[in-house]
DNA sequence: ACAGAAACGCTAGCGGTGCTAGAGTCGAGA
DNA sequence: TCTCGACTCTAGCACCGCTAGCGTTTCTGT
């Protein structure tokens, strides 16, 4: 039983080291630089090894994606709680939001732009997919009023994805970035 | 004269039939169905000539991207004009918007997502992508008070943007897509 | 009218991609 | 010690974007 034990803690080992390896490259390269075999000699294995433990190159960046997305939930959550008042908590999550998605746009690509199949708004979503979503949710709820508060969420989070995706990709001038946020926010938490 | 004349004449038809096949390509398949071994096929041209054409396969979506956001500048304006009084003009322009980015997803995608280099806001892009924000611009103009007209264009747009891109990815439900919208704009037009 | 030149589209191929079939190795249990 | 099964590797498939270089066709100057 101890050998069995030992080779599925290898294995798990052997998964955490090409998860690490994909992101490390996409963080550094672009994820257009991660191809199967950069990867599989970066972890020092042949390819096939790689589809022993996914399924295909969606799936090493969906596992990229859902362990990043627990970074930003960290980093939207230490954001929130460091603000005191309802105000301060949402332009602190709006700040860490977008900062994520400046500082590591690769993880944020992953996660939100990328078309890659992940279960999203429903019960089956990865646990930090709904920590992240519950962080920005936490940060709305003062200023629902009478509208749904998951619905306001959404809203507000899309607001924020559309302004870091269009200035990434160079639709949208760098320099309005924090004049379009706090009209944002201003519109939001009136 | 006249035979050079009809050279470029028949050079400009071919230009105009790659781009088209690409766009009803694209529309019908997708993009990542779209590479230039089917697209000279369709033409009935070798690969090559493509490439005496446009520098690659970017400058062939960014030529349907191109041309497609006249598509949707039109349905914006026609959304516009349509409405009378401008909080219906700014809900029939949203509605166009996500309108158009339903039914032609892979137009969508090659102007808004797909990383193609089509300069965006500055003097020199196209006519067509600076019609289709002065659209929008026209629509948010009654609300803007004391805000910067051009942000709030902005951060308008990348709501509407956020919304949708997300919700085709399959990243919002479809459902609550009209009450977000609705949301949007209450918070966008007082 | 004819030779030379230039423009043009073609075939063939390069280096890459994601992915997989099948061979070979190596260790565990009888 | 031998057999068998688990596992990893090599080699290769079909495809990608892109291009070098050849051959034909058309125009130009004499």
């Amino acid at each position: 039983m101890s050998i069995q034990a030992r080779r599925e803690r290898e294995r798990a080992e052997r998964e955490r080291l090409i998860i690490e390896a994909a992101r490390e490259l996409a963080e550094s390269e672009g994820w257009e630089a991660v191809t199967t075999r950069r990867l599989a000699e970066r972890v020092e294995y042949s390819q096939p090894v790689l589809y022993s433990h996914f399924k295909g190159k969606d799936a090493i960046m969906a596992a990229v994606a859902v362990e990043g997305c627990a970074d930003l939930a960290a980093e939207l959550r230490a954001g929130r709680l460091k603000a005191d008042g309802p105000e301060e908590a949402l332009a602190a999550i709006a700040d860490a939001y977008s900062s994520f998605a400046e500082r590591r746009p690769a993880l944020y690509d992953a996660i939100f732009s990328q078309r890659v199949d992940l279960p999203f708004a429903t019960p089956e979503a990865p646990a930090p997919l709904q920590a992240a979503f519950g962080e920005l949710l936490e940060a709305v709820r003062p200023f629902a009023g009478d509208d749904d508060l998951g619905l306001l969420t959404e809203t507000l989070w899309s607001g924020l994805h559309g302004l870091v995706t269009l200035m990434r990709d160079g639709r949208l001038p760098p320099e309005g970035h924090c004049g379009r946020v706090a009209i944002l926010l201003d519109r939001f938490a009136h």
